[in-house]
DNA sequence: GCACAGGTAGATT
DNA sequence: AATCTACCTGTG
């Protein structure tokens, strides 16, 4: 080790980059149900880890994001930063693109969240996270991968407070069952295993079929055990940048019954729905929808809570 | 103590 | 083809 502050303090000077968002709006990009191995810690400082990299993320007084990576940062790292946060898309443009003007809901839900962002997570890293996120809240979900980074992933460098990376699916294939419910995943864990052996069998498979034109790639999802719709279009939308997939989940049901009177259709006529009225950036719209829709009613029971006594 | 949680898959009608 | 259910378990 040389010397000088960046090793010492484990972590890279903090550097600007060129985004501007609100407190709400950087959190609920990284805390809001799109990623799960981001921590909010004192000081307003975010930090993350994907793909043996582990980044903090804080907002200065004006609302600009700075970035600091691990030292001595992994080769490639500052790219991998941009690349994960979609620094070369203008989603304020895009969304300019959206119905909005033509559609009330949705442009007061993009008014609520301006600069929201699709973030371009590991393609692999995406569909184990999924696969653990069935019937599970945000932190549960971010409980269990957690302990699968620190039980089986590797130790970041660097800083010992960096943690640890998820295993690759290659190491989970080398995991039992057994170990995976051991870190809470429950039922989930048998399609994380069964999906981890279809992959060792099938070398290249994934990275082709993150490759694939979104039909077909949704299609060769599908197959994979535990993996439906919904998955599927979540791993393609926050781990392929396919702004097109739409997932449909209980959130956006019951958005689109309230806010769009569609009162009891069914997962797959609401994703038919949203693909005609969102089009091709339907994925974008879904997110703004999300966000909305919880900011509405946080961890909130449906109406009619019954009563005990009764 | 008990329903619920950003679902999926297999059984049943 | 549409509807019902089991699957695990930490939180509220």
């Amino acid at each position: 080790m040389t010397g000088g502050t960046q090793t010492q303090s484990g972590w890279s000077d903090w550097e600007a980059l060129p985004l501007r968002l609100g407190d709400a709006v950087l959190t609920e990009t990284l805390d809001g149900g799109q990623a799960f191995r981001w921590a909010r810690r004192p000081g307003g400082i975010w930090q993350g880890v994907w793909s043996g990299v582990a980044a903090r993320l804080r907002l200065d007084g004006a609302g600009r994001l700075h970035a600091s990576l691990s030292a001595p940062p992994a080769p490639g790292a500052a790219a991998a930063l941009r690349r994960y946060l979609a620094l070369d898309t203008d989603f304020e443009a895009l969304a300019d693109t959206l119905p909005r003007r033509t559609d009330k809901h949705l442009a007061a839900s993009i008014g609520c969240f301006p600069g929201l962002r699709i973030l371009r997570q590991p393609f692999g890293e995406t569909l184990f996270s999924f696969l653990c996120s069935a019937t599970k809240r945000i932190l549960q979900i971010k409980q269990m991968v957690a302990l699968v980074a620190e039980r089986h992933g590797p130790r970041l460098s660097g800083d010992p407070a960096a943690g640890s990376g998820l295993p690759g699916w290659e190491a989970i294939a080398a995991l039992s069952e057994a170990d995976l419910r051991l870190c809470l995943l429950g039922f989930r864990a048998r399609h994380v295993h069964g999906v981890a052996r279809f992959l060792a069998a099938r070398p290249g498979w994934l990275e082709e079929t993150e490759s694939l034109p979104y039909p077909a790639a949704k299609e060769r999802l599908l197959l994979l055990p535990g993996v439906g719709e919904k998955i599927a279009d979540c791993v393609l939308l926050f781990g392929a940048g396919r702004l097109e997939a739409f997932p449909v989940d209980v959130w956006i049901l019951r958005a689109m019954a309230d806010r769009y009177g569609l009162v009891g259709w069914k997962p797959a006529q609401v994703a038919h729905f949203g693909r005609v009225h969102f089009g091709q950036l339907a994925g974008l719209a879904q997110q703004y929808l999300f966000a909305y829709e919880r900011s509405q009613r946080p961890n909130r029971r449906p109406a009619g809570n019954p009563t005990p006594g009764s």
